[in-house]
DNA sequence: ACCCCTTGTGAGTCCGGTCTCAATCCTAAT
DNA sequence: ATTAGGATTGAGACCGGACTCACAAGGGGT
């Protein structure tokens, strides 16, 4: 009882030579497939690995190699399809390449992101794909970018530091959908986002992420152009539960003046905007317009279907992947790295505003 | 330039222990923190450690440990919410036990789904979830199991594997919400999932996984119960990509004797069914009735609301994670594991079918 | 027949930690 | 003063592969 007495202890390179009776460099090389081995070796070697099953221990090979084939990706949050699906694009991209992922959740904090970050190193993975919480707060990524590390980021881009970057620019699509909503005869236009911050918004202050930064210059470059501007009081940021999204927009749609159109900044947000606004007995989009980043299936779903902003996410996942993947391998980046950018997509949820009607 | 020559090579021990003047045996004691050292000593390596800003290499650790403090997870889709969900579950639950989460998508293909498993036991990961792609083939999850390494299985039971499984058990739900179309009037009752298998469905035939065996029993119990049977043509597997939902779906409606409700499997062939019945020009409920598995926020911004059968997806990744890394820890398990149940929400896609009313 | 070069091979080192073991200190007890 | 016994400490083995080095054999050229 116990053709294979495997139990415990590990088949090493060790067991295999012996039962080849070859030496360890021998069957080492054999299995490795490097430096020369004659046919008989390689055949005696491979024979008895496949007997006794032996598999190569990854963290060995790893050590001094200094090749993991691991390559570590910091999200804020998987559970947000958004991320669900660049994260796809990058497992699907990395296992083509022979590379693992690890995957690290911050919950969009930046001490998490900190945290996870440290860990990635420790655990020497070849790269990082990190998609930051803060474009401002960039010391930890400054220190993997130094050390040597590849290291390439998804979504946003951080101050300061010159490291690829695969994300959509947002200016010129914000404004485009801005206009859009403009010329639908909105004046009183919302943009609820999670973004935390320390205070209310004010025109000009610093965010921490860009992302966000060029959706709100977007807004105001097509808001300035036809000589007016967007009410700081219409930004609300820090909109971070269920909760808290249903009261800012209750407060949008409540208030003296009432916002006439909604955008929401991704697709978490928006369930829970539109859920608010069906709440109060509001319909879209004649009682308000609403328009959100992010096309999901869902968004054709519901009735009208929700007019949208998509980004090519699980293309920006694959990208992202690849170009970490050239780093790591040493090439060159391309010329001209593919460029990413969004589009509206117009169905059912931006009409004219009630005031504008006659 | 170069307060910190760190350039390439990485600080070690050695080189911890050199700038504190002591063995590299004693500065390991102090960074690791076990064994016996003179509080001058610890301070010293301390010191030097945070001088050199040294890291420990986890890799190394890990090697004469044996542990790694990662588990593997495999899932057929983490794009899918189900599992999107499920996932942050797990890493949640593992970071806080201090244990990162290798994550390796199969595309619900088997071949996938060993070759997943034997990387992450090749990179010799502490433990491992697993969402098996089949509930027949298990050679691969017998041998992990055989070998020791701690299992557990997530949502589908795997044949004759006697290893902890975390899922919900479907009989009761498809039974209870079968019975709910039944008493509405149903009789025509379709069901679709993205099952592969080789051939159309027939009555009693073997399937890969047990969540849509048991499925499909708790249906045909309830039409049994009222002396009818389920049509064996009324069951549609290989629901794969969006399209052949479609002409699923189509089929479903289109022949000459139509179904007057559906059930999707899973919240992405959902989608897919949702729009090809309004696609048809159909409407839910009054032309057709409507029922789905796993409630996701969407489904209450369709108009009708649909009415769906609630998971605790999230409390199952964690209840995986928690008996994971208990078997991992070697403790016992609890006597009574916590029982996951599925629960019918209505909302408002089921009606009574056309045939039925008067 | 002699030298050079290309394989093939085994011994042993190294990666960066952990851990065993024997030697050295120190302090309290005899 | 002497000594037993615990606290410290350094040397070195070890984990499981990759890789360097020195050396033996076989083949070709002249």
């Amino acid at each position: 009882m116990s053709s294979n007495g495997s139990r415990r202890r590990e088949i090493t390179v060790a067991d295999v030579a012996k039962a080849a009776q070859v030496s360890k460099a021998q069957a080492a090389r054999a299995l490795g497939n490097y430096g020369a081995v004659s046919e008989e070796v390689r055949g005696r070697v491979l024979a008895a690995a496949e007997e006794l099953s032996y598999r190569p221990n990854e963290l060995a090979r790893s050590m001094n190699t200094g090749k993991s084939n691991t390559i570590g990706v910091v999200v804020g949050d998987i559970e947000n399809p958004h991320f669900g699906l660049a994260t796809r694009g990058i497992t699907d991209t990395a296992k083509k390449s022979g590379y693992n992922v690890i995957l690290i959740n911050t919950d969009e904090e930046l001490a998490a992101e900190v945290e996870a970050v440290q860990v990635l190193l420790d655990k020497r993975v070849d790269g990082l794909i990190v998609a930051p919480a803060s474009s401002v707060e960039t010391k930890h990524l400054q220190h993997v970018h130094e050390s040597g590390r590849p290291l390439v980021l998804l979504d946003r881009k951080a101050e300061g530091l010159d490291v690829e970057t695969i994300a959509v620019s947002m200016i010129d699509i914000s404004y485009e959908s801005t206009r859009y909503l403009l010329e639908a005869g909105h004046r009183q236009v919302a943009f609820v986002s999670t973004l935390k911050t320390d205070s209310a918004y004010r025109a000009g202050m610093v965010l921490d992420s860009t992302q966000i930064s060029e959706r709100l210059e977007g807004m105001q470059r097509a808001f300035s152009e036809i000589g007016l501007t967007l009410s700081e009081d219409h930004v609300r940021l820090n909109a971070g539960d269920a909760d808290s999204i249903r009261n800012i927009t209750r407060g949008l749609l409540l208030m003296p003046e009432p916002v006439t159109a909604i955008v929401a900044s991704d697709g978490l947000i928006a369930l829970s905007v539109v859920e608010a606004i069906q709440e109060l007995g509001l319909a879209i989009p004649d009682d308000v317009s609403f328009l959100m980043y992010d096309d999901f299936s869902w968004t054709r779903l519901t009735s009208p279907p929700l007019t949208v902003i998509a980004q090519p996410v699980y293309e920006m996942g694959v990208a992202a992947a690849s170009a970490l993947i050239r780093q790591i391998e040493g090439r060159k980046p391309v010329a001209n790295g593919p460029e990413f950018s969004a589009r509206l997509i117009r169905r059912g949820s931006v009409a004219m505003p009630r005031t504008a009607r006659v």
